[in-house]
DNA sequence: ATAATTATTTTGACTAATCAAAGTTATATG
DNA sequence: CATATAACTTTGATTAGTCAAAATAATTAT
């Protein structure tokens, strides 16, 4: 069985392999997300190879086997049943379910597991929008927009977050902007880096700089 | 933070000092407790006298000190808040929540564990009739009685198992033994070592080895 | 093309938790 | 009482995961 510091060294080279269309991961960048030194990336990423977790080059960096995908998956398909879990049933923030998931991500049993799923009938998102594995280990991501690249004056639906930092989410939260809410761009101006929006149930007006407006994901109603 | 070793250390000498009033606890004991060597069970129980969480004798074993028994009795409040929880509102069969709850006790956040306290509102036994000490480690262990040694004749309610091996528990299900059951002790024949009880609801009669009785606590009615 | 910088790997050391086996102490038995 | 046995402790080794710092390789700048 796989320790949860594999379980996670793993999950990150997923992770990371997704923002960067399956490029090799360098050592330095993996160090950096582990939070440890480049050499205890480099020792960590040779034993991952030796169970055949992922493709190691020397200077190059590491990709995920197809072992390694479905054991992320895993991992992946307990950490966003149980965030969802954690807000549906424990009432727990939005903001406040990703760090409590990242422990129990690694304990929960496929018995646990399959219950939870059931007790929320089976959902495909989690509360950021994020899509859960099936227990198979397939995952349908679509290709969402974000808030900073579409069209002005369309109407569109927020269906994904991505940043979990729990300030942010809370910022978020505040402004009314989660997913599912429905909202229109109004106005982006590139050199003052920033783009206005008006939700349609609050009729609220926000103002984002472009670099939060990337981190919101939206589909055409 | 305690790890999960220490903490499941401190767990068991609790337990023990519970069942054997507080004596101090032998190495060979607490090795076969733990199912590791004595010489671990020796260096680890020094690691917890340096960390002022037992007292150690030399030759003589070792016994918590306050602070370990309130460590002791907060993993005790997690584990048996998630067994009830994953009864109560996973609906896992009561046989299985002791193992999973072993894994869980050590990753569960105060934040998730009051959220748990309050769906299930504030409980004070877990599904084999355990108390659950409170957030600030008090519990209130209450003297039952075991079916071997109870009078004959006598209106009695279950209140207690004092054992968490799957099978036994499946079979006490079976036999429809379980917590608030009620129940008449019919016959005792200490050569035999047998006794003969019958259920009240359902006019069950059952013939149990004393040793099995013994693990029954029951309360008069 | 050489030097300087940056990224990566290697080496040696450390901690927590464990075991096997040797050594020590206490207890029980002849 | 002497010794055999059982319980316990010590010692030396191992594994997983980590860091610091030295060594090496690749990239960039001069």
């Amino acid at each position: 069985m796989a320790s949860s510091t594999i379980e996670n060294y793993v999950k990150q080279l997923y992770l990371e392999g997704q923002r960067t269309s399956n490029q090799k991961i360098p050592m330095g960048r993996l160090a950096k997300i582990m939070k440890v030194t480049p050499g205890t990336a480099t020792s960590m990423v040779k034993a991952l190879a030796d169970s055949e977790l992922v493709i190691y080059e020397p200077r190059e960096g590491a990709r995920l086997t197809r072992g390694g995908k479905q054991l992320a998956l895993h991992v992946l398909r307990r950490h966003r049943l149980v965030e969802l879990f954690l807000v549906k049933t424990l009432a727990l923030d939005w903001s406040e379910v990703h760090e409590e998931a990242e422990n129990l991500e690694h304990v929960i049993s496929d018995k646990v597991l399959e219950k939870i799923d059931k007790l929320l009938d089976y959902p495909c998102v989690d509360p950021h929008g994020d899509p859960i594995p099936t227990s198979k280990g397939n995952i349908t991501t679509k290709q969402y927009e974000n808030l900073s690249d579409c069209r002005l004056h369309q109407k569109v639906k927020i269906s994904r977050i991505v940043d979990q930092d729990p300030t942010f989410l809370q910022f978020l939260e505040r402004e009314g902007l989660t997913p599912n809410v429905k909202l229109t761009l109004q106005s982006r101006d590139d050199y003052a880096d920033a783009t206005t929006l008006i939700t349609h149930a609050t009729s609220n007006t926000i103002t984002l700089g472009l670099s939060t407006a990337k981190k919101i994901l939206v589909e055409p109603l």
